[in-house]
DNA sequence: AGTTTTCGAAACGAGACCGTTGCGTATCGT
DNA sequence: ACGATACGCAACGGTCTCGTTTCGAAAACT
């Protein structure tokens, strides 16, 4: 925690409502597509419903509030159903499409995506603390298909990986009304990929 | 052209030099990853050594001054090669991954990917003159794969499309001095592609 | 009761940009 | 030469947000 140091029990104390309510209005603005430099105190006062004193006094500055608030987003991957690879894979590529629904979930892609340069320290904190973990777990689906013999055991799985999670974090972050994520675009990404695209006379037709 | 209609050839004209620095102060910012929201005419003026009337003189507003520097950007995608599917498909990607390290291209991301929810009319405009031609030409490698049979005749090119371009701009989007693009990414992502992940013992394992 | 701390609200001076205007100079056509 | 227009520069009044401070009321403690 960035919090600053909270005095000893004598007064009045902290309200969590109000604490709950500046989490939730920033990452509600960050979801909506605010960056973090637009992102400015007073907005997100005025948003919670709160006195600015109420943010300034938890918060030593901009950066720390928007750590803190991200940090609750530790959305845990579910672990993965295990009956075949190509299960888990359309499983985890169906949670980052739905998960894009969501104004909340949008913090994600939004900062991982545009504050990388301008933020490198809040970038840093956030890859570790968010990234890395849902990374990890994608990476060890592949590895365990590899290891299983369904996938091929020269597979790049850093490759595979940027394939699949790169063309759904497409989908979703250029999606809008005009251009909608397909319902099933997870099965038809991973069965696309699993496949291959190249035209084999020797294999059979029929996947 | 948005440019405010220029005056007729009376007095002195307007310097092209100006509008050169004007164009590309605002395209060096943009790549820099300034929101268009935060691009400030004043800031624009600065940088390109110039007084705010020059170009509050040609443009109307932010908006028109970000659209017409952006149309200057419309590169070309170099005819394919066309020997074979492979090669094409790599060549293109290869364009993406080297465009991707010029501070000016990265405009074209960043704009695409960050202003799309903020200003659709841009975005729009944008879309149409600068992502959809290079959308086309990478869509029409793809068909001509399938054409010639190359490429398996069921093929899903768009989301072929998706997961090609995806990683690469996943890759790209990512990079910095932590977390590099490989230099050989465009051909270990088609080759990957092209082969497919699943291991198939009925195949020749040598591609 | 008395103390301490937090609460939301309001106001502060400082600074950034806004879009416009005036200034003196430079550069073109006539 | 002369009128017209563009140039860079500086200043204008206005709005917005900054981070801080002050205020009276509220809510916990001893």
């Amino acid at each position: 925690m960035t919090t600053i140091q909270e005095s000893a029990g004598r007064g009045r104390p902290r309200s969590e409502r109000a604490e709950k309510a500046i989490v939730d209005a920033t990452l509600d603005m960050i979801g909506e597509g605010v960056t973090v430099s637009e992102l400015s105190i007073e907005a997100v006062a005025n948003r919670a419903g709160v006195g600015k004193t109420t943010i300034y006094r938890r918060w030593a500055n901009k950066e720390d509030l928007v750590v803190d608030s991200l940090a609750t987003l530790r959305l845990p991957m579910p672990e993965p159903g295990g009956t075949d690879v190509r299960a888990d894979l359309i499983e985890y590529l169906e949670v980052m499409r739905s998960e894009s629904s969501e104004l909340r979930n949008r913090c994600i892609t939004n900062i991982a995506l545009n504050e990388a340069d301008r933020f490198p320290d809040l970038y840093r904190r956030f890859r570790e603390l968010v990234i890395e973990p849902r990374r990890e777990a994608f990476r060890q689906v592949l590895r365990r298909g590899v290891a299983t013999g369904e996938l091929r055991p020269d597979l790049d799985v850093e490759v595979a990986m940027s394939m699949l999670i790169g063309a759904m974090l497409f989908h979703t972050k250029m999606s809008g009304p005009a251009y909608p994520v397909p319902d099933d675009l997870a099965v038809r990404l991973v069965d696309e990929a699993l496949r291959g695209f190249r035209y084999d006379v020797t294999r059979n037709v029929a996947s």
